[in-house]
This record gives structure tokens, C-alpha cells and sequence, in this order.
DNA sequence: TAACTGGGCGCC
DNA sequence: AGGGCGCCCAGTTA
């Protein structure tokens, strides 16, 4: 067994960052590769054998460990050492994967993990390179203006902006070098307090790394067995190089659409700034339009104290602040006439604008340009929540708008390559269906298992209406659906996320706006009301709820997630259930990633099928194809066999949780935003 | 300057 | 006591 550890000029490794240290701790103690940087370029100097040496170390030993190891495997990658398909993905122990799995609430950076489950210290370390490296940094700045040091705006690094000092730890042995060829400065001290380490706080620091992280497994393992969770471990495992496939693989945007809207947006942001300008001049206000979406105080004295508006605090606020979100622009704006009102419409639309612009500029920074296409490699994040959701960075494509406001969507501009196509599967009803099943309530199963009878056809929404507008429902049936698709029943649908989602009995109210909706929705499902309070009872006694077990991985034991405490020790109310519901979704998800990678790659195989994953949305997955032919003219000559076949495996997934999860299917032969159902 | 916080906004 | 995220911006604090 044996650690390993890279330390790199950037996270960005797909646009030019490289390592340049890697750590290796094994039974006969901790060794090193450490290489030089250009301080002009910020590229390693790396000589061949050391390539060979470290494909030799990887390739010989048989369990590997390390800390987010996905990263690190990237590292070797992006230098030749390995490749996606020759490395050993499950031979690894991951102490990323490992601690969330035993405490999915706590910090899971390497410092704090040691200290939590060691008891060591390994703060010092990283605090004296962080200084020295602050140090050299400056220095740089003002004697060694052309060597590149880390910072906003450098093409190799789009995700720079947060601790940058990280990314330099290569300076101090440059400058420690630098100065000893040339002498050129007498005081050469820019650190007073490590000026004679700068040849080895990093070495310091790293090699504490992979020793330590050597260390944390063992005792990460050791809880691991203790508690009976090794086949979750290993099952959790398989998603590793699922997700690096995605990464590698990303998502395209349409270069020609992106310049056609990023113009029209551009034009439409500045005609409503005018606009909005204008309008404060009437009123004597030099208006300071803030960017984006943002608010500032120019324009809160404008609305509030000069056009007279009354303030009121946003729903989610910290604060009593008065909001102007969009929620509380739309609330004023009924509320008015004339300039101010024009003067609401027109920020409202100078923001809708600016955010598409200002996510367009964000994707800018990490795209790779591909003929008619950009592609986004973004990074996904399996322990990202404190549920079993992962999250996605740099950038964040979990979050893109669905519908423009009248006009055109970020997702729009989302679209296959020449000769591809996009297909997405997504797990109807997902989080629905998972209380009402286990619980089990009986009424909710038997909707759910009969989407073609009637009175409510399937819908859970359909039943929490007619509990609550009984006569409406008595009279249209399920045309109450768009009869009331604006209003009673978008209320409806708001109400039973809101329950999902936690609320309690005064916000679920006013969110169903329905006085008592909360009580009547609890009387209507007895059973997952119960399911609720029991789940709520047990997460404060044992302190976390687990995912529904998994018949093919492991018959007892579910996946934990832990559930904060408030000061006074005791998890709020609105936790247990949410998490019970999302990481189970999510687990089902997971299993349903590595069959349709198995697929996939069983289809590469056989018949050379391009075929891959670009990216998951919490309880659905959107595949890239090759374009065979259109399957609404020819089934027959199209990929939609298929995308039967991973439709049928996704669906197995919820057999093993004894949730039945029919999985919708969409085509995109043209833009992501447009899909057609099959 | 850099780090931090809160507001705003998008998704499931 | 409405769950889980990431990103940008403005304004304050160290």
C-alpha cells in the first residue's frame, strides 16, 4: 500500500497548470519527485526518466491511497505518467470518498481529517507556506515583474480568484535558486521570518501530505469496518472514473448561437441601463447602475427614499433589509404606475440580460474551442453536500436556466456537435415517490402504479389538489391541470417541493397559500406524516438518517449522512426527511451511473460506439451520442434501442431500493432547452 | 490588498 | 425551522 500526492501550479489542469512535486509515502518511509518551474511560462521541467520512474511506482504497487485521488490521477495523466483506461480505478482508497462516508457533516480537507480522527496537527505546516508564499508573491511583484504569479485573468487558470497563494508554492524554491545564480539583490529577504527554507517548506508541507495521508486511511478504513460500511465503500468507488470520463468528455456550446446572443443581450443590457438612467434623472439621481444582478446603495436610495417605494425584506433573507430581488421588484411593480413602474420593468430586464451575458462570460473563461463548438470540462464534486448530491464547479452547469423570460434561455445555447445528439434520462418524480413508497402510503402507491387510471392519472400533485380545492376537482377532474396551470395548481406543485424540501406548517401555508394546507396534506398521507416524525425522532438520537438500503450492494446497511445540530444540540425539524429523500435519489442515481457507463463501455467495445456521459443532474443524466438517424421517422435506424437499453438498466436501480422508478427519455437533435419525449 | 459576508439568481 | 449547491457583485473589515 502506498500514498501518493501532487503538487501543481493550478487546478486547472485541462488549460496548462502541471505538477511539479509529487510525494509518495509507502512502508519504507517518504520519498519525493520535486522539478523546477519556468517562472516565465509556469511550466515543469521534467526530465523522461522520472516519467518512467513514476509509471513504474504506479503501475507495481497494488492499493493506492489518496486524498481526492481523481485529482491527482489527472495530475499523472496530464503529464504522461497514466491514462484514463490503463488506471487501476479500483484498487484505489480515496480518504475524500472515505470520510464523507464515515462523516458525511464534518470539513473533509486533510488538515481537518487528521486532526479529527489522528489527533495531529498538520495546520503549521500549511500556515508557514501560506506566509512564505504571501512573501514571495509581493516580492515578485515588485522586483521580478515578468515572472507569471498566480492571479485573476491568467488564461492557464480560469478558476483563479481564491487562495492563489496555492498555486505558487513553486516560488519559493525559484526564488531561493533565482537568487542564489545571480546574487543580484543584497537584501534578498522577503520572508523575515523562513528566509533560509525556501528550499523546503514545500517539500515540508507536501511530504506531510502523503505520510498523513496514509495514516488518515487506516483509521478511516478501521471505522469503515467497524461499522459494517465496506461494500457501500466499494460501490461508492465505482463512480470515480465515471466521473472522470464526464469531465474529460463535457458538454458543447454552439459557437455561432453564443455570438448571436451574447450581441443581442449586450444591446438589450445597455437600452435598458439607459433606460433605467433616465428615469433616476427625472428624480434627480445620478443612478450607479451595479453590475449583474447586483444591488447597491445608489440604487436603494434611488427606489426607496426618492421614488417612495415601500421596502420589504426578501423571503430568504438573513436580514431586514428591504429586498429587491426579482420575487420583490414583481410585488412593487403591481403596486405602481407610471415611471416607476417602467422604471422596475426595465431593471428586471436589464437583469435577465446581464445574467445571461455574465454566465456566458463565466463559461468563457474555461472553454476549449473545437471548430463550431465550445466545450466545458467542468469539475464534479462527489463529496460536494452533506447529502449524496454532487456538486459541479468551474463552472457550474447544475444551475442553467431552463426558460428565458419571453426570450431565449442559457440552455438554448447548449447543443450536440456535428453529427451528434443529445439524449437525456431523468427519474420521474424521483423525490416523490421515494417517501411515498416507503412509507408505504397506500393510496399514493396505487396512483403511482396506475398512471393510466383515472381519477389522478399518476399525479401526485393532482391528489394534493383535490385535497385542497376539493370542489374545483370535482368539477374539471384532471383538466384542473390546465385549467389552473398558472395559479391553484403551480401553488400546489410549489407546496409539496416545499415539503420536500423541509417546510414547516407556516412556510408550507404560504407557499400552497392555503391556510391549513400543511395540516390537510398530513391528514390526507398519515403514513409519510408518521414516516416524517419517526425519522426526525431517530436522526436526533443516533444523529443521521441513512439512505434506503440497497439490496445488490448491501441488504442492511444504507449510506449514513449526518445531521447538523443547532447550538442547543438538537437537528431541525426540516432536515431529516430532506435528506432521507435526497440521498436516496441520488444513491439510485449513483447505481445508475455505473450501469449505463457499463454499457457504454460494453457498446465501445463491441462495435467501436462513441457514446458518453456529459453530465448528471441529481436524478437525471444527459448522454452525447453519434447521430445514427432521426428516431421519429426510423426507430428502427436509430440510437433509441439504445437508449431503451439504459432506460431498463436506470430503472433496475430502483427495484434494489424497492422504489419502482420509471425514467423518462428526451431527444435534443438540436439544442438542450428543446426535448422530445419517447 | 485580501478575506469575508450578505444579497441576488440559477438548478434539482 | 425551506433542503442541497456555485458564481458574481458590493461593501466592510483585517
Amino acid at each position: 500500500m502506498f500514498s501518493w500526492d501532487c503538487e501543481t501550479t493550478g487546478v486547472d489542469l485541462r488549460h496548462g497548470c502541471k505538477p511539479y512535486y509529487v510525494t509518495y509515502t509507502d512502508e519504507s518511509g517518504t520519498k519525493f519527485l520535486e522539478w523546477g518551474v519556468n517562472p516565465i511560462d509556469r511550466q515543469p521541467i521534467i526530465p523522461d526518466e522520472d516519467i518512467d520512474f513514476l509509471k513504474g511506482l504506479i503501475n507495481n504497487e497494488v492499493t493506492r491511497v489518496g486524498h481526492n485521488a481523481r485529482f491527482d490521477v489527472l495530475c499523472l495523466e496530464s503529464i504522461g505518467v497514466t491514462n484514463l483506461e490503463s488506471f487501476p480505478w479500483l484498487s484505489l482508497r480515496d480518504t475524500l470518498l472515505a470520510g464523507h462516508l464515515v462523516n458525511s457533516g464534518s470539513p473533509l480537507n486533510l488538515t481537518d481529517q487528521v486532526m479529527l480522527y489522528l489527533g495531529v496537527d498538520i495546520s503549521p505546516y500549511e500556515d508557514k507556506l501560506e506566509k512564505a508564499c504571501k512573501s514571495a508573491r509581493d516580492y515578485c511583484r515588485r522586483h521580478l515583474p515578468k515572472w507569471r504569479i498566480a492571479k485573476k485573468g491568467l488564461p492557464e487558470m480560469p478558476s483563479a480568484g481564491e487562495e492563489d497563494w496555492k498555486a505558487d508554492g513553486w516560488l519559493l524554491r525559484a526564488l531561493a535558486y533565482h537568487h542564489w545564480e545571480t546574487q543580484e539583490r543584497e537584501d534578498f529577504n522577503p520572508d523575515k521570518e523562513y528566509p533560509h527554507e525556501y528550499y523546503t517548506l514545500l517539500s515540508d508541507y507536501a511530504n506531510a501530505d502523503s505520510y498523513y495521508t496514509l495514516q488518515l486511511w487506516g483509521a478511516l478504513w478501521g471505522e469503515i469496518q467497524r461499522r459494517g460500511l465496506e461494500a457501500v465503500y466499494y460501490e461508492r468507488l465505482k463512480i470515480l472514473p465515471i466521473l472522470y470520463r464526464m469531465e474529460r468528455d463535457g458538454l458543447t456550446l454552439s459557437s455561432s448561437e453564443v455570438s448571436r446572443v451574447l450581441e443581442e443581450f449586450s444591446e438589450e443590457e445597455d437600452r435598458c441601463t439607459k433606460v433605467c438612467i433616465n428615469i433616476a434623472k427625472s428624480y434627480n439621481h445620478d443612478l450607479v447602475m451595479p453590475a449583474g444582478s447586483s444591488v447597491n446603495q445608489s440604487l436603494k436610495e434611488l427606489v426607496f427614499d426618492k421614488m417612495g417605494l415601500e421596502g420589504r425584506p426578501g423571503k430568504k433573507a438573513k436580514t431586514d433589509v428591504p429586498s429587491l430581488d426579482k420575487d420583490a421588484l414583481d410585488r412593487y411593480s403591481r403596486s405602481c404606475t407610471g415611471k416607476p413602474l417602467m422604471f422596475v420593468n426595465s431593471l428586471l430586464k436589464k437583469r435577465h440580460a446581464a445574467k445571461m451575458i455574465g454566465d456566458i462570460s463565466t463559461y468563457n473563461r474555461f472553454w476549449h474551442e473545437e471548430g463550431c463548438v465550445h466545450r466545458l470540462h467542468p469539475n464534479i464534486n462527489p463529496t460536494g453536500t452533506t447529502t449524496l448530491r454532487c456538486s459541479c464547479r468551474n463552472p457550474n452547469l447544475q444551475n442553467i436556466k431552463k426558460k428565458g423570460d419571453g426570450g431565449e434561455s442559457v440552455k438554448s445555447l447548449f447543443r450536440p456537435g456535428p453529427d451528434r445528439e443529445f439524449w437525456s434520462l431523468d427519474g420521474k418524480n424521483l423525490e416523490l415517490r421515494i417517501p411515498s413508497f416507503f412509507a408505504p402510503e397506500p393510496e399514493l402507491v396505487e396512483v403511482f402504479n396506475h398512471p393510466d387510471q383515472g381519477p389522478y392519472y399518476g399525479s401526485y400533485h393532482l391528489v394534493v389538489f383535490d385535497a385542497l380545492y376539493p370542489e374545483l376537482f370535482h368539477k374539471h377532474g384532471k383538466n384542473c391541470k390546465d385549467l389552473y396551470e398558472a395559479t391553484y395548481y403551480q401553488w400546489v406543485k410549489n407546496g409539496n417541493f416545499a415539503i420536500i424540501y423541509g417546510a414547516q406548517e407556516e412556510t408550507a401555508d404560504s407557499t400552497y397559500r392555503v391556510r391549513g394546507a400543511y395540516q390537510r396534506v398530513r391528514d390526507r398521507f398519515p403514513n409519510i406524516a408518521r414516516l416524517s416524525d419517526q425519522i426526525i425522532t431517530l436522526a436526533n438520537k443516533q444523529g443521521y438518517v441513512s439512505t434506503i438500503p440497497d439490496i445488490e450492494v448491501d441488504p442492511e446497511r444504507g449510506y449514513p449522512l449526518m445531521c447538523s445540530r443547532s447550538d442547543y444540540g438538537r437537528i431541525s425539524p426540516t432536515i431529516p426527511l430532506n435528506y432521507f429523500v435526497q440521498g436516496t435519489a441520488c444513491w439510485w442515481k449513483l447505481r445508475a451511473l455505473v450501469k449505463v457507463d457499463e454499457l457504454l463501455r460494453q457498446w465501445r467495445e463491441d462495435d467501436g460506439f462513441s457514446g458518453f456521459i456529459n453530465l448528471e443532474l441529481h436524478d437525471e443524466v444527459i448522454l452525447d451520442f453519434p447521430k445514427v438517424g432521426d428516431p421519429r421517422v426510423d426507430p428502427d435506424n436509430s440510437n433509441l434501442w439504445r437508449i431503451k437499453k439504459i432506460q431498463e438498466a436506470m430503472e433496475s436501480c430502483g427495484t434494489a431500493i424497492g422504489i419502482p422508478t420509471p425514467t423518462s427519455i428526451e431527444y435534443h437533435p438540436d439544442t438542450w432547452a428543446v426535448g422530445i419525449n419517447f
